[in-house]
DNA sequence: CGACACCTTGAAGAGGTTCAAGAAATGTGG
DNA sequence: CCACATTTCTTGAACCTCTTCAAGGTGTCG
């Protein structure tokens, strides 16, 4: 099985596929400071993705205040580094990430991408302090949940307290399905695992099923699936010469998503 | 970086070393049913390593409620299996477990190799049913923590929610550095790693610093680290002709730490 | 003691990396 | 808005690490 259905499908809601990212949810005034931007849950479209199902509206109230305030994000910058104070989590509600741990000798492995609606920093709360960094791969805006209010709440609102354990969980669970990536698959099963993963994932933001638009470089790409850029560009082109996908660039067209499933199963290698 | 540095150093307490396991914590007359052993964590010698720190003793009594009972797992059978349903974390006492990931076509990936102290379960949190296998790679003991009593009393016991946190958390920053690993490292680099990983939570649990009994078969050393039995075999061999460790079947003494740390972080895959 | 699982070692082969060069796209400053 | 610098991507060729296949050795358990 390859990492993507792994992933549980989270429910699918309208959004403009026409941009890169998804609408804005609660329309702000342009002229507000980011202090000012008081965040509500409670009507976002995103909240399929972030929050518990099933609160009643007290409870969805009272998780509105977990959400301190919004901050934006360059792309290229970072939202957090390895080593930085952990004090909140982060609900992506626009844009794109990617997650990185680096060794002192200068290696360094991106360990995800993340998308609106997934929730980024878990990986700081075991020592008060991020062991890896998160940087916008296009101008992207967060949601910052402090921590402690999270704890605090979620001590009296036992939904988000298990919806808390669950991202944990699932975070885990992913994780055990990179490693299968890695220490399983050959060159061609992780590039097959890894399109359809994120084709997974933003159609169930109602993007397309069949197109998407890679925010990472080759580069970015290989890190993460072990292997190296030109190795990418390789497996890419024999896909484009096996009419299994049109790659212009960044922009990626799935012809045959059974192919691509086809190989990811395929199992090669093995005894 | 390797996996290992980014695994907290446990405080190390003691324990007899002669055997493969950890002794007895609280004794228990032997003609009792499993059910009746009633745990006791707060005078558990484990405790360090799987509760929370700082409680008052009203606190640790309630913390004894959480364990149910206690379960003997026999060497070579599983404690939980992918597809069956989540009810409880473990907490191992004694034994050593592994555990992993199986795709539909037969291949399957050691996610992880826990020792005394150490918490498993946790993949099954997310969706109520486990995700991996837990296998006993010797005759074990756990502690069976039911895990909607773990959250009914983390809403009250601060300390003890997030402590439960932390141990999530804990766990994804384990697989970062297992990600490094098969992302970026070379055969020599992984089996150092693995090799100073072991033997440095080993020694947290009063074991040596130098001396390991292997609990698992180099084909599981070879599926955690991404490797087929014969490299493992072949890069312990080339460890032995260096002088650098001495391996005789699955007894390892480690001669030279520092080499391996050279090893590790020799990086010489890097432009 | 024999059957079986596990480990070691050799030789050949494949998959991925490295190095290099050029093409395409992107961003920047004037 | 264009020209230039830079980054990103593609492709080729040689090389290297790890795998595969094979055979034999070692240890263990009923």
């Amino acid at each position: 099985m390859s990492a993507s259905p792994r992933i549980p499908i989270v429910p699918a809601f309208q959004a403009d596929e026409s941009s890169g990212t998804l609408p804005e949810a609660a329309q702000a005034p342009v002229h507000m400071t980011p202090q000012a931007f008081k965040v509500a849950c409670s009507n976002c479209n995103l909240r399929e993705l972030c929050m518990p199902v099933g609160l009643n509206d007290e409870q969805l109230k009272r998780i509105d205040d977990v959400v301190a305030v919004r901050r934006k994000i360059k792309r290229g910058t970072t939202l957090f580094r390895n080593g930085e104070q952990f004090t909140s989590l982060f609900a992506i509600r626009t844009g794109f990430f990617k997650t990185c741990v680096a060794t002192e000798d200068g290696r360094d492995q991106v360990t995800g991408f993340q998308m609106a609606g997934e929730i980024i920093g878990l990986d700081g709360i075991v020592n008060d302090h991020h062991t890896c960094d998160a940087v916008a791969l296009e101008d992207a805006e967060v949601c910052v949940m402090p921590f402690d209010r999270i704890e605090e709440l979620s001590r009296e609102v036992n939904a988000l307290q298990h919806h808390v354990h669950k991202i944990l969980s699932r975070e885990i669970v992913r994780e055990h399905g990179v490693m299968l990536l890695l220490g399983s698959m050959r060159a061609e099963e992780r590039l097959a695992a890894f399109l359809l993963n994120l084709v997974q994932r933003l159609h169930a933001r109602g993007f397309s099923q069949s197109e998407l638009v890679l925010r990472m470089t080759r580069e970015e790409i290989g890190s993460y699936l072990g292997l190296k850029l030109e190795t990418v560009s390789r497996t890419f082109s024999k896909f484009v010469e096996e009419g299994i996908v049109e790659v212009k660039q960044r922009h990626v067209r799935i012809l045959s998503p059974d192919a691509l499933k086809r190989i990811v199963n395929s199992q090669q290698a093995c005894h």
